[in-house]
DNA sequence: GTATCTGCAAATTTTTTGCCAGTAG
DNA sequence: CTACTGGCAAAAAATTTGCAGATAC
């Protein structure tokens, strides 16, 4: 079951490569395995680290790369916080970010706002929204 | 000289500062003044040209120093975009921000979310929202 | 076969730090 | 005075790039 799961992420991998003109490479792969596997929201070099265990000869460059090739197809999302370091989340369906001010972590949190909310006519006259990014800040259960 | 609201800010700026430990400077009020009299979110590279009209001899270590010191007294915030360099905003009114995914460009777009549907009760159970940042993303007027 | 990709190292970019002189309080 | 600051230059961290060989298709 996890094999099939996995393949079919892989396979929806692929495709989606294709479709904006790359291949799909074992690397490639590793990364997005690695992204989709976890909620950690990890940096580059934690990407790195994490893929390392999989293709151990794979470089930074490599991952660096491959991050953007994602994000440009739309299997990833780019986040930066406050800390300077870009962020990667390997997580496409909607939902919004709950960063604890306190200890820093960052977690999932289910939901989506109204379309009507978001792309609200009031104030976006001469702008086409597309899409959104909702960051939550507060106190998480155990720093409350 | 031109002070009259300028001082305003500046009294309150030294207030905040000194209640944080920290010293008035004619450099940090340069900074300061510059970041809130604009809204185009820049970098710190941008501040720093931005101030230099000001106080020709600052120096780019200092504008970082002095941004971090600011950021900590909650008289700016750092934002940080998906092109990997952190911006500063020195708006602290609810705004959100509409961040052109062609251009880069990011400008505010005035306006709040429903209080119910921030801190909707369905996916934060155990998270006390605080604050909340919304980035919308799409192509703005020229762009589209 | 050929265009794309990888890995390496070097280059860039962005941000931070150490140090000494200067200044606010 | 005394601690906090500013400016400089060097360091550290983060990310990108050039290139030659390897690989997907």
């Amino acid at each position: 079951m996890s094999q099939v799961s996995s393949s079919v992420s892989a396979d929806r991998l692929r495709e989606t490569l294709e479709a904006h003109g790359h291949r799909f490479t074992e690397q490639r792969g590793a990364v997005y395995r690695f992204l989709s596997g976890t909620d950690t929201h990890p940096t580059a070099e934690d990407v790195f680290n994490g893929v390392r265990e999989l293709v151990p000869a794979i470089s930074l460059a490599t991952v660096y790369k491959n991050l953007e090739t994602l994000v440009g197809c739309g299997m990833a999302l780019k986040l930066t916080y406050s800390d300077g370091s870009a962020r990667y989340d390997g997580r496409t369906d909607p939902h919004h970010h709950a960063r604890c001010t306190h200890c820093g972590t960052v977690r999932d949190v289910p939901g989506s706002l109204p379309r009507d909310l978001v792309a609200g006519p009031d104030a976006c006259a001469d702008f086409h929204v597309t899409g959104y990014r909702l960051e939550l800040t507060g106190y998480c259960a155990d720093c409350a």
